[in-house]
RNA sequence: GGAGGGGUAGCGAAGUGGUCAUAACGCGGCGGUCUUGAAAACCGUUUGAGGGCAACCUCACAAGGGUUCGAAUCCCUUCCCCUCCGCCA
């Protein structure tokens, strides 16, 4: 949520930047500071009605112990008490326009962050590792789960439904194994490691900027109104929801395992086959609150941070910014970490490292002091996956498959496999 | 799911229609006095949000409604916590 304040005193620079987001938000801003102008109007004359009401309810208690008659006194309050009410309503009812406007607004990008129209404008920052050559023909990960007997998607088909997998024997073996090098990584460099719910409340959903208006990508509990979690950001920034932080704790780090659930609703059709695009799959998730000082600093070094544990296992990627027409509605600035895949002949997506400056906290309410007698202000809040669990398996599967069938461990997950290679007959 | 008890400052807790929310009282935090230093004792101080150039004003007693001239207090709805029972891993 941008402030309401910095869109009145900024309303053409504000215009200009969500412009570069390829969508016009004029009409928005526009109406925004008009709300705001009759808004403060009617704070004024509210709280002048009210003051004066304090004050004559204060007297009453006196004026009935000397014996006065105070039914006048009464007959003037009830008007006044009347003309309070109507305009308290008229003011919730322009609060709730402006809440509703400023919810559905997007966060302003970065001076950083290229311009530009899509993912085709995305620019690339750095890259580890060259895309290997096979000297026989690669087969997309699909094909070696299938053939290893190690990822079943037809059976998840028929026990659940479409873009569901069961990971059986040494694949599921190796997507634990994933998640605990992941974790280990993490909480060696100083991420205190959380174990979250996998469902949260609207509140939470609304704190992160997945509500109100992206409902239908996410699924609904029937019976309690709760969501699935999209992703471990948004139970453990909420974490910290209407809280004052210490600034001295700052940058608090945390990393999260958990499963994901998306609907993705208007995807249909892309990916559909293998592990890149599920309803449900597993992350490891870097969340930090940082000091808006630092923000960009810890942006970096989360990006880094994420990019270690595909170092760790020699897997070839990439990293880009992505432009202000390709970034996600919450983010100032976004790193994506892209994976070569064989089988796509390119790089794809495993990662996504957002600075989202105070958008998220101001809608959350996670604010901080530098000292016990500073003013409060809103932290940033910043997270990165690192990385996704079921692309990592999808792209060992594919960088390490040999010509035999065979796939190679990568040496860093040995420890957590006890194996060096996934062969048919290991199941 | 059933029955009961709760939700008030960082924590514990008093307040049950106005003159106790500028929230009693206790603990903790911060500053000071005393002391070589510390402890103890004593004194002071200690929530957040909004509006206003300012003086200052308004709001918040889990959340949202209602009754009333006036609500922490009475009524309704929802959420959360605790105890017991049932069920369950």
């Amino acid at each position: 949520m941008l402030d309401i304040k910095y869109i009145k005193d900024n309303a053409e620079l504000v215009k200009e930047r969500l412009l570069t987001r390829q969508k016009d938000f004029s009409a928005e801003i526009d109406q925004l500071v008009d709300l705001y102008s009759e808004r403060n109007a009617l704070i004024a004359e509210t709280e002048g009605k009210k003051a004066e009401q304090n004050k004559t309810s204060k007297m009453i208690p006196r004026l009935k112990k000397e014996g006065k008659d105070v039914t006048p006194i009464f007959e003037e309050m009830k008007k006044l008490s009347e003309g309070i009410k109507a305009a308290a309503e008229r003011l919730n009812c322009v609060d709730a326009q402006i809440e509703e406007i400023l919810l559905n607004l997007p966060n302003l990008p970065h001076n950083s962050v290229p311009v530009g129209k899509d993912d085709q404008d995305n620019v690339e920052i750095r890259r580890w590792g060259e895309p290997k050559r096979f000297d026989f023909e690669p087969r997309p990960h699909w094909e070696i789960g299938s053939a290893l007997k190690i990822l079943d998607p037809e059976t998840a088909a028929k026990v659940t439904g479409a873009r569901f997998h069961f990971y059986k024997g040494a694949g599921a073996r190796l997507e634990r194994a994933v998640v605990n090098y992941f974790l280990d990584c993490h909480w060696k460099k100083g991420y205190v490691e959380v174990f979250p719910p996998y469902m949260v409340n609207r509140d939470s959903m609304t704190g992160t900027g997945q509500l109100p208006k992206f409902e239908e990508d996410a699924f609904k509990v029937a019976n309690n109104g709760f969501f699935l979690i999209p992703t471990a950001e948004v139970p453990v920034t909420n974490m910290h929801r209407n809280e004052i932080l210490d600034g001295g704790t700052l940058p608090i780090k945390y990393c999260a395992y958990s499963a994901c659930f998306r609907a993705e609703a208007g995807t249909a059709g892309r990916d559909t086959r293998g592990l890149i695009r599920q309803h449900q799959f597993n992350k490891v998730e870097l969340v930090k609150f940082a000091d808006p000082d630092t923000s960009y600093e810890e942006l970096e070094s989360l990006t880094l941070d994420a990019q270690a544990v595909l170092i760790g296992l020699g897997l070839p990627h990439r990293v880009v910014c992505l432009s202000t027409g390709d970034m996600g509605f919450s983010s100032a600035k976004t790193y994506d970490i892209e994976v070569y895949m064989p089988s796509y002949n390119r790089y794809v997506e495993i990662s996504s490292c957002s600075n989202f400056e105070d958008f998220q906290s101001r809608r959350a309410a996670i604010r901080f002091k530098r000292t016990a007698t500073d003013k409060t202000r809103f932290v940033h809040t910043l997270n990165g996956s690192g990385v996704a669990v079921g692309r990592t398996v999808a792209a060992i599967l594919e960088n390490y498959q040999n010509a035999d069938g065979t796939v190679t461990i990568p040496e860093a997950l040995r420890p957590y496999m006890g194996c060096d290679v996934i062969k048919e007959e290991m199941l």
